[in-house]
DNA sequence: GTCGATTTTAAGCAAAATTTAAGCCTCTGT
DNA sequence: ACAGAGGCTTAAATTTTGCTTAAAATCGAC
């Protein structure tokens, strides 16, 4: 899951980016309200997480702006203030939920996992065939062994899994799981669908990840 | 352990607050019912205390809000009543326990501990693979010795014991452990990991902490 | 204030995860 | 059947992460 977090507090900027990778997911950072509106409008984000006090453009603004374009992704605020006025302002602006600072990581983690449920209503339990992903316990079971992934090897089950029943292009994947924009000439996919399908297969889910020639992978529904 | 307490009295606040804190606990206080509950839902702790009497929102009220998003978290009341009906009327509502005032610091402390250790397993210890905690007691022995604990190395392996069988992520533990929510640049929690596992290894319990590469640390159930 | 215990910081080292690159294999269209 | 593109596999290089240790800072009791 790709999320942007526009904020201009170093700090606070880097804190969010490394917990969230923690979580598996795949962070971009923009330090100012016109990169961020930017970065928004024109790569593919699965969440928002704007700070409402922005050098420049304001976080209100950017999310106004981008609500214009885009009704679907879901929009978190980080704001200082929480008076109903300007919670109520936030809102309406089209941000889908706050947070006011300071707050706990874990508390931001638990917002984002509802916003990204109510935007593709799944849970926090992926299943196929055999396969069973609880991310909150950072586990997987195939055929009810358990399997030891790498945070990588995670990350790309998980996005294949989240994607059940959709072929996953090989840019897609590229921007989904590693957050990696240009960069057409490399191999690590094809390395990682190795290495992912040699560990499913000693649990006995051989075919499980299906290769589909000059386009990318799927997981079949099951 | 982050405990939430709900109570208008400055006076009665600080003073759990400090006796808490002492324990090992991390305490936050909410002063009224709205904002109590606000807190509650929005943040991630492992027990409230509430005061039955509250300006605003009751504590029944808070309680009964609570309960409707979240059936996990155990509730302890604090009350001067208590006639039969009152009672009755809060555990109904939600509450898991109630505790007439006045009361003894140590009375609470009880309860909370008999709370926590229902909410982690439903045995009377938090146990795993020969190691045991005995938390009113500030002690643990690890395959019948005695293993000697600073209050740090205490409330961590309480931490990674209440939460057997889950991964503990690294953000998660600064958070419960050390209440610290922003500094992400530090490796004390490396270093107290290496502290318990040379304490345990003495005592013959060597791998009980696994670490979860990327992630975190487990305990896992045995 | 001083001493001892506890907690935190910092740095070097070791191990694991990730990426790169190259050669081989397989499918597809002619 | 063949050529070529795309995919698979492997090994080695690089980067990241966690472990360990020692020393510095902080806390608490006397």
């Amino acid at each position: 899951m790709r999320i942007l977090i526009i904020e201009d507090e170093p700090g606070i900027a880097g804190f969010l980016k490394e917990g969230l990778e923690e979580e598996c997911f795949a962070v971009d950072v923009a330090n100012n309200g016109r990169e961020g509106l930017a970065m928004a409008l024109s790569s593919d984000y699965d969440l928002l997480v704007v700070d409402w006090l922005l050098p420049g453009l304001s976080g209100v603004e950017v999310c106004r702006q981008f609500r214009k374009e885009n009704a679907q992704v879901p929009i978190i605020f980080l704001t200082a203030k929480d008076t109903l006025d300007d919670v109520v302002f936030g809102l309406e602006s089209g941000a889908d939920d706050y947070i006011k600072k300071p707050f706990a990581f874990e508390e931001l983690l638990a917002r984002i996992r509802v916003q990204l449920r109510r935007s593709a209503s799944g849970s926090s339990l992926l299943e196929a065939d055999g396969v069973e992903m609880n991310l909150a316990a950072h586990r997987v079971t195939c055929n009810g062994k358990d399997v030891s992934l790498t945070p990588k090897e995670f990350a790309l089950l998980e996005y294949l899994l989240y994607n059940k029943g959709r072929v996953c292009t090989r840019s897609r994947i590229i921007e989904h799981v590693w957050d990696i924009h240009f960069d057409a000439d490399t191999s690590v996919i094809d390395v990682y669908v190795n290495f992912l399908r040699k560990k499913l297969d000693v649990s006995g889910c051989s075919g499980f990840i299906e290769t589909v020639r000059g386009v990318g992978y799927v997981i079949r529904e099951g």
